[in-house]
DNA sequence: TATATAAGTGTAAAAAAAACACTTTACAAT
DNA sequence: ATTGTAAAGTGTTTTTTTTACACTTATATA
């Protein structure tokens, strides 16, 4: 078998970029930083480095991430390969888009020392190159995603009132819901666990604190259901 | 502003990978040719060539299926981008798995003079490197479109009869379909024109044919729907 | 003790999905 | 000419799911 290189084919850079959603009061929101070097330094950007020879991609996005913003142990999941020609002005680079689903207030510890922000979705600044696609194109899939498997795991603290995990919905999906259907619908997955616990923080009479029941939960990410609401 | 180029990073091989569905009457079928080149030499692939510097990946896949089969104006997807660090044994090289759906009696023509050959999906010999996992894929996301698209039009004659369209649904979902609901609910996305004419191949008494109304068809592709079936 | 605020709760109507079987047509075989 | 055969075509009922909708409860605070 002989195994030459494959002498004539290009060979590229690949960057990865990572788009970070997180939840908090404050709704639904994205993680940018400003990037410090040239080109567009100082301007806002994802988090995004470059593939090394020696790692796969989901290994890649983990490191660069870590590298930026000091977040570990993010579950991120691949999105799109985004490959215009002179999409960067520098050099011909792919970009390959992970994007993850983090709960804010859990995490904050590992932002400091960064110079990483939170936007809300709609306050977000212009992004360099086609950052701004990728994030559209991000939160066109998380959409998708919430209405086909739970959501939540990994956006909301470990305990959290219903109203949380509806405010949460209603960001993802850009729309109000009914209070009422809401919990009937997610009470019929089986994935909650109601503690005896009650939050006052939001209320004088208290809410509920509820859990998920992980191994419900996994079960329902892998079969997936219908969030028709 | 600082133009050098990113120096220090690793520059990396990037395949493109193209999974072509087919449906005739024998069912759903992919596409696979004989590798003319070591590694693997004569096994089974997919048809698949490397990305150059100057042109896009959506550019690079149709380049690439032309090239190996002769395929022209296939329309096709990006799947998933494959890193694996040893995924291929000569170099490393990411791929980039690209889908699309055909009809076959179509494109036989195009077809002659190559090493491509049909198969159908429980009958396709073991593939070279990763293919089968991204065949896997692609037939997960083709189960996953068929639900919430309307499909059929690259993969159907330009007539067809409504136990065409019903076959094609049930090969992709792998799963018998009742004839009347099946009817009913098609019919309700208003995408079919029925035909005066009949096709009289399959039974004595024949068939009505039917073409998509392609404006109403696109819109239910851009719009989705929900073919719980 | 009155008020204000968010939480919690159930039912009825409407819509969608699923289950289900007989008739029609026309060719082929006798 | 009659009978058999093979696929096409066609509606209704039942069940399930979704939607719409409003009042009571608990408690902190004025």
């Amino acid at each position: 078998m002989a195994l030459n290189k494959y002498s004539n084919a290009d060979k590229i850079l690949l960057a990865v970029d990572c788009i970070i959603f997180g939840f908090d009061k404050g709704g639904l929101k994205i993680l940018l930083i400003k990037r410090d070097f040239e080109p567009e330094q100082g301007k806002w950007s994802l988090m995004g480095g470059f593939l090394k020879e020696d790692e796969n991609l989901d290994e890649a996005a983990i490191r660069i991430l870590q590298h930026l913003t000091g977040l570990r142990t993010i579950y991120m999941e691949q999105l799109y390969t985004f490959s215009k020609v002179d999409r960067d002005p520098v050099e011909r680079t792919l970009s390959v888009a992970y994007y993850a689903l983090i709960d804010i207030a859990m995490h904050d510890q590992e932002l400091v020392n960064t110079s990483a922000q939170w936007f809300s979705l709609d306050k977000a600044p212009h992004l360099i190159f086609d950052h701004s696609q990728m994030v559209e194109k991000a939160i066109a899939r998380l959409k998708r995603r919430a209405l086909s498997k739970p959501i939540g795991f990994e956006l909301l603290p470990p305990k959290f009132t219903m109203r949380q995990l509806q405010k949460l919905y209603e960001s993802i999906l850009d729309k109000k819901l009914d209070k009422r259907n809401f919990i009937n619908k997610i009470n019929s997955f089986g994935i909650l666990v109601r503690l005896d616990e009650k939050d006052t923080n939001a209320s004088k009479k208290g809410a509920y604190l509820y859990t998920f029941d992980k191994v419900k939960y996994d079960e329902k990410v892998l079969e997936g259901f219908n969030f028709k609401i």
